[in-house]
DNA sequence: GAGATTATGTCAGTACTATTGACGTAATTT
DNA sequence: AAATTACGTCAATAGTACTGACATAATCTC
């Protein structure tokens, strides 16, 4: 049963091998921009939910502001990324990527994508719901209301150009 | 299919989350320690594969002898980990846990093991089975050899205190 | 309206993990 | 004897993260 000890080292061990190689391959197109694997993940959440807070990006990446300022004025700088005040509250700030930021979102994800369709080939939706099943169930279960399962939620906002 | 512009978006946000989570317990306890996630890598790796020579421990972790220096330095001077000159070639390094060792590397593993019980609580071993296949699937196939699937292969290593 | 709170930004210092490049030593191979 | 290999170490740099402190503008509360 690859356990030793009552633990699941098999699983375990293959989910760090996973997870490195999955991220590998923005990681490598990334470094072509000065950028790094925090770029990406702010870049991927703005293009997932375009439109949100900087507060309510902290509490999904779950780092600190001084943490994301770097890296947020980096994509905001080079064209990425724009930020608008809030509609209903002036003091907040709206993030929204631009085409250019949409467009290196698309890049970053497509081997991910590629790679995920390539490890799941010849399985079934079956197979593919039940790991999306375990994932889910492998995060806290406080923070799984942040996650979009389904298509995403474009939280009715513009989308378009800004 | 929660596909869009054909990427798998949900797939790849899911395995942000769920590996951030699944690295949250042990980065805790390693913090009493004065460890960090490094630490953690090559205890486990030297745990599960006792007798490794340094060599093929910086090629299982793919990171420069510059980087696991500190990190096993500090292992060895805390009693975790001990070296032994390799006995068909005097340059090799064999590198096996103490019995503090191997307890902190199952104490840090614990919660992990925990997260994969209760994340396949209702599944049988078929799912069990097809997400161990697709981590598996995710590996960059040149480095798939380097897995332990089944039960640990322990090298036929004397596995005993050193 | 005055004061408190909130959202965001920024400065300073520190920690951890990783890198490249260079050099040294002992052991093995050719 | 010379080249190569395994390992260790020194130095400099980068990327991501942290805590703590302070500033500003906007909103909320009394």
């Amino acid at each position: 049963m690859s356990v030793e000890d009552g633990i699941d080292f098999a699983i375990i061990e293959l989910f760090f091998f996973a997870y490195r190689d999955f991220t590998s391959d923005p990681d490598q197109m990334l470094a072509d921009y000065g950028f790094g694997r925090a770029h990406h993940r702010v870049l991927h959440f703005v293009n997932r939910r375009p439109g949100l807070t900087v507060a309510e990006l902290l509490d999904v990446l779950k780092i600190t502001k001084q943490s994301l300022a770097r890296v947020l004025k980096q994509l905001i700088d080079t064209d990425h990324v724009v930020q608008l005040q809030g509609p209903r509250d002036r003091r907040q700030r709206e993030l929204y990527p631009t085409a250019k930021g949409r467009a290196l979102a698309l890049a970053l994800a497509r081997p991910q994508s590629r790679r995920i369709r390539a490890a799941l080939e010849d399985s079934g939706a079956t197979e593919r719901t039940l790991v999306e099943r375990f994932l889910e169930a492998m995060v806290n279960p406080e923070l799984r209301a942040q996650i979009d399962v389904g298509s995403a939620k474009m939280s009715g906002k513009s989308h378009g150009e800004h």
